[in-house]
DNA sequence: GACTTCATGTCAACAGTTTGACACACAATC
DNA sequence: GATTGTGTGTCAAACTGTTGACATGAAGTC
């Protein structure tokens, strides 16, 4: 089998992903970028714009304007006056705990479907290589 | 583990490899979205401009643009008349196979060093797991 | 203290993509 | 043969995301 394959291997698996949590996660009202903000928000709450953007692999500028909508929405809240080098940390709001909560449950969903055939042996096996390639081509950006 | 860190693990990796793939083919002046037509088109010639959307998962729209922006680069070369369901077949010019053939190496670089750790072993299991995961979602979407 | 450096937030212009709509062309069904 | 259904190509509007630029605040350096 030719290495070659896993690329387009690894776009079509993703996408196929995403399709399927935009289809669970719209009639929440969430897009898949807004659930992934939340859920980064929920984990390390406080947390900055332009880290959240780093984290969810887009520019910081689209990141504002999606932040921006979920402050609009009243899902999260953000310091009126910034801090220590201007940033301004958001917080979700109760509504988006209890949002945030059914939207993983649906997203848990897909996941199991799509772990359903696999054991727990071979769930850590995939984890394990795909860690493995992505931390490969990370080093491989720096020299 | 819980198995949801899985899809973030696919979405970071995607993300990770299309950075890297955007690096070296965008000095052969080479979108990724374009060097997956070029390949798709050098796969199987006189392809339909919607089948080559369904495979690089993007609307026929944007398709038809793309595609269009190949031929005036004299990348590709479409039948003037429609074919029998309205249709215009695609086809790679000698230009573009040169470039193609330089783009593939420069992949298969990225590619292999994503892999480079990993036995065939190893790498014949990934395609086997990730295979399997896509195969798994793809079902779920038509139930 | 003045200077450079770096990170954040934000504005504006731009490119890429999607959604919705329409016009065809062919196949299938009645 | 008329009708319905499906697939293709294309136009226009809307949305999403990027790039470039600027102002600001904080830290380091001379």
């Amino acid at each position: 089998m030719s290495p070659d394959q896993l690329g387009v291997l690894i776009k079509e698996t993703q996408a196929v992903l995403n399709q399927r949590m935009d289809e669970v996660l719209r009639p929440l009202g969430l897009s898949v970028s807004q659930y992934a903000c939340l859920r980064n928000l929920h984990e390390e709450p406080g947390i900055t714009g332009s880290e959240l953007a780093r984290r969810t692999f887009v520019s910081r500028q689209s990141m504002n304007v999606l932040v921006q909508g979920l402050e609009r929405h009243g899902l999260v809240e953000r310091a009126p006056e910034p801090g220590p080098r201007r940033e301004r940390g958001a917080m979700l709001t109760h509504a988006a705990t209890e949002i945030l909560a059914r939207a993983d449950n649906a997203v848990s969903d897909v996941v199991g479907a799509m772990t359903e055939h696999l054991g727990q042996e071979q769930r850590n096996e995939l984890h394990a290589l795909l860690s493995a390639c992505r931390d490969a081509l990370a080093r491989e950006s720096s020299r």
